[in-house]
DNA sequence: GATCGAACTTTCCAGAGTGGCAAGTATGTG
DNA sequence: CACATACTTGCCACTCTGGAAAGTTCGATC
């Protein structure tokens, strides 16, 4: 490889933690959908991550409705950090 | 989506086209060795490439061996350009 | 406090993508 | 013509990704 971080190459992942990186949280709801995927795709996806410790989930009611909300660990950051210039590396040869 | 073209946006094929970006075009062996992948990888990449149009191949010899060059087609210079452009506007939210 | 419904979560499944290995093919060289 | 080189292709295994639908959880309501 070239310094990509595999766990958030795919084209949703790297939608889902740049979503997240500029805020400090998201409900789910809202991210679901700014991606437009389906639940059970973030939420597969968030528990990926989650798992990595790349994402932290906290569930809490916010207007009389269960939410959860979501974002970026510092190691999550930090790994999307160093694959955007990974990735920065590699396109800006282009041009 | 986001723009993002499925032909070029795993890691082997992005390498491989924006390897190719920035020459005319380039000894199969010589971008083998730049990518770190085996004969068939490498192979198969191409071929699917040549067929959506993106790559062009032509036998040739060079220095008493048979070589394949390979090299972008305007159609393929276009799609990177095009996958770039929407991958930055995906990582330039990023700080 | 039983019921309802919203908000995820999990399971099951199908299909595509990627890579390795090994066998196959083609062709310049001696 | 025999051989080696330089890919090419077939076969296979495995992972990834997503959809649909059933399951779970828990606040809200009556």
């Amino acid at each position: 490889m070239a310094g990509l971080d595999p766990l958030i190459h795919a084209p949703t992942r790297l939608q889902l933690v740049t979503t997240l990186s500029a805020v400090s949280e998201a409900e789910f709801a809202t991210v679901r959908a700014a991606l437009d995927v389906s639940d059970s795709v973030l939420s597969k996806h968030v528990s990926a991550l989650v798992e990595a410790g790349y994402l932290h989930s906290r569930k809490g009611v916010h207007a009389g409705r269960r939410t959860t909300w979501i974002g970026l660990t510092p190691a999550g950051r930090k790994a999307l950090h160093e694959h955007v210039a990974a990735l920065r590396r590699v396109i800006d040869a282009v041009e």
